[in-house]
DNA sequence: CTTTGTGCTAACAAAATTGTTAATCAAAAT
DNA sequence: ATTTTGATTAACAATTTTGTTAGCACAAAG
């Protein structure tokens, strides 16, 4: 055998799949342009997974299960209060956006293209989004209730969240083109969206 | 002549592109598809416009333009307050998305997977941008001066407002998918965002 | 040393997609 | 009435992209 540890190449080809099917999406990418970045010839490609769009399936509910666990994460610790349940909530948000700067875009712009797929998608959206909806609303009517915040619409909130969250990330090409790369350094820019973001929304929530 | 009037089928086709490029982005986009959708056989398609990517060239310049026109707004009248400039932004921006919900996700996609194409679009963007934010700024240091807001960054504050704006509808089918299709009714919908947002920003605002 | 199995390649085949052309058809111009 | 002109189509051609296969290389097992 040429290469002893077969999964090298496989996962050559993995990463390489990953980062072309994240850049053009699955009718742009192409499986001789993942072979060659990944070193190897399309044959390969054919050989370790079948088709093209099994590859894109297996990265796909890969990437399925990473926002589940990320998300997930929010019913954990029910001693939070309010206020700490949104921070920890948009700096995991942040964190792991961060990190993963084109998967959102990915993800809506194959929703978008592919009606199959987007029902299995909308599906586990909607699931997490239920309970947390659900969660947050607790929190803020016993919060109102004490008085110590407005009487908020859980789901309105948490469009504000995401809102304020995700688009920068989505729009990265362009929000680096209006404001002289902002987001160069990753690391500050995480940290100046959670400063902002916490804030604007702990003022939304004042009496 | 078949057709007398060929602007007839000449429109048809740049409409069906439109749809279809919207929807799948330059490399999803079949001629074909379009073709059927326009109701004529798809050499119509290389008769009036000679290729593919004549026609996508042609589809994008006109969103582009339409941006441009729409963002232009904003500097029309330098008689309003504050206050009154930002919701006429957040109302100008939300009526327009509104109107043209796939807009955004569409030019960020194409920017994304196609690094030419980026760069004109980047830079028309870039001059918008600075012009908004320069003038953002004098509003936002005056009311700093008579007191009657806080001392904002103008590109935070942009960042916010698009983000808040955009975002529901770049990511509508999964908004729609959480939130159990609550942008549905697309007028309301866009009405409650305006008192939404205009609210935040008012408060992040509020000394 | 031969056999065997697996990773690998090159060349090929098939399918899908874009682009072209010659012929047709209907109306307008002459 | 004939010619001309532009729109339209069907069939074809070219290209691109995906998928297949026969066989080579090489290491491990017997």
């Amino acid at each position: 055998m040429k290469n002893i540890n077969s999964q090298d190449t496989e996962y050559k080809i993995l990463k390489a799949a990953e980062e072309e099917f994240m850049r053009k999406g699955f009718s742009g990418a192409r499986t001789t342009s993942i072979a060659e970045a990944a070193g190897v010839t399309h044959a390969m490609l054919h050989y370790y997974f079948r088709t093209k769009e099994k590859i894109f399936e297996r990265i796909i509910s890969e990437k399925i299960m990473m926002i589940r666990d990320i998300i997930g994460f929010s019913f954990e610790d029910d001693s939070l209060s309010l206020n700490e349940m949104i921070h920890s909530l948009i700096e995991r948000h942040l964190k792991f956006l961060s990190e993963n700067s084109d998967l959102p875009r990915f993800l809506i712009g194959e929703v978008f293209s592919n009606p199959e797929r987007a029902s299995i998608v909308k599906e586990k959206i909607k699931d997490v989004a239920t309970l947390l909806i659900r969660k947050l609303q607790n929190k803020i009517d016993s919060a109102y209730t004490k008085g110590v915040c407005r009487n908020i619409d859980a789901k309105s909130l948490l469009i504000d969240i995401l809102s304020l969250d995700v688009f920068p990330y989505m729009a990265s090409p362009l929000i680096n083109a209006a404001f002289e790369d902002i987001m160069e350094d990753k690391e500050s820019f995480m940290l100046l969206r959670l400063k902002e973001n916490y804030d604007i929304i702990i003022r939304k929530l004042k009496p």
